[in-house]
DNA sequence: CGTCAGCTTGATTACTTTCAATTGTTGTGG
DNA sequence: CCACAACAATTGAAAGTAATCAAGCTGACG
């Protein structure tokens, strides 16, 4: 049971291993007042950590496990807009703006996730300008992302899409140890998910990169045979 | 001379008239201070107040006239990110994140344009809360039309981008005095980089949408004939 | 008055989606 | 352990949408 065994151990804030992106900044103390009330919820494959639309009164800080961040469409059609693993916070956009949660995250594997309280953030936010700034820089490096996603969806070819969606699965999550497959096993319509495309066209373009030995299948997983060709197909040219 | 009568009376920051978003919550003494160095610049019709890659040294605080900011994709094709208009900063997303500026920058009409340096923003930033407070606020606004702008392009028609594209010159920059007359006057080539398509599909669609008595022509600008049912095109169903 | 940029229209082509049908995989309860 | 249900992956054919290419038009401006 993998869940019996994420239960041992999750230390306070304070003695936390994860480099969490938010509060690399804070001094233990700190660390230890904004974990005051700290809470430690799992999720299995799957399930739903908050939804979209829903009032935000927390932060929560991912201590194991990849959670994705969608959004619903109009028509009802998801889009994937970011993926979050260990040590990285989610809801803090809503917090800071407070609105409700823009997004719904969903646990793709077994997750651990702490749940901080909404009162003492806020409050060490107020006082702590290193964390204020930390915060920035997590705002400018999401939107960053998302108009650079933003502009990748507009300009590029479906083939372009789903070349770039795995260079970002594999730069997002790492390939599993000693190898070059994609540690994350995602399904086809998350994919398409990602990409903006529909399943079918997913499927597709897969198998014909695999024909063309750019890739190659484990299972669910995708092992990554030729990378630079990858990069360059997705139109990636740094 | 339009630009001659804009030369006239351009006022210290504290005493500028113009609410800005960034700036409403400081002080006089506070916004004398980060006006200190202020510079005020002219630009003509299509002129580049700063270039997409470049180094940014300071922050850009319209004083009058629109502008738009927008983005190369890998293939050279542009994509229109947003518009910003009197009273609203530019550039302050590359000085937070200490970045050059990820996009350019291009009068749309005659603008005046004022350079705030980086030192006394950066500087005032970390010893005033309520500023730090008012970037996360602006960066928090930027990331959620990012995202939803993201979601558009990904899931919707052509035709439902250009309803959503006039609805949104609507929304930024209303309509002439008196009239339903957007008072921007973009090009068909603007407006197919704004909703992500080509000029080409922007003409027809417009001279469907005309066909159909949602919208009329007066010149280059275009006026709204029944914006609940554009809005329903759109897909905007709030 | 010529030129240049923007606008318009038509025809063709390419790409992607949609729909439909089939097979494969996984997890659950009897 | 098997049967079954639910979900995921696959394949093919048809339909649609928008991009591309090519050509002519219009209006502003030096």
């Amino acid at each position: 049971m993998q869940i019996k065994r994420l239960c041992y151990d999750i230390p306070p804030c304070e003695h936390c291993t994860n480099t969490s992106n938010l509060f690399c900044s804070l001094t233990k103390n700190e660390k230890a007042y904004i974990g005051k009330s700290k809470k430690s919820n799992f999720y299995k494959k799957g399930q739903v950590i908050f939804y979209e639309g829903n009032h935000a009164n927390g932060l929560f800080c991912i201590y194991r496990g990849k959670v994705k961040l969608s959004k619903l469409g109009e028509n009802g059609k998801n889009q994937i807009i970011r993926f979050a693993k260990e040590g990285e916070v989610l809801g803090y956009r809503a917090l800071l703006s407070n609105d409700p949660y823009h997004a719904t995250a969903v646990a793709m594997e077994e997750c651990c996730v702490c749940l901080l309280s909404k009162e003492h953030f806020m409050e060490l936010l107020r006082k702590n300008f290193s964390l204020a700034w930390d915060a920035i820089q997590l705002l400018t490096r999401d939107l960053k992302n998302a108009e650079q996603h933003l502009i990748d969806v507009a300009q590029k070819t479906v083939r372009e899409r789903i070349c770039e969606t795995l260079v970002l699965l594999k730069n997002t999550f790492d390939y599993d140890e000693g190898t070059t497959t994609i540690s994350a096993a995602l399904t086809r319509s998350e994919i398409a998910d990602i990409a903006g495309t529909t399943t079918e066209t997913v499927i597709r373009t897969l198998a014909i990169l695999n024909r063309e030995k750019l890739i190659e299948f484990d299972g669910k997983k995708i092992i990554i045979l030729n990378l630079s060709k990858l990069l360059f197909e997705a139109g990636i040219h740094d």
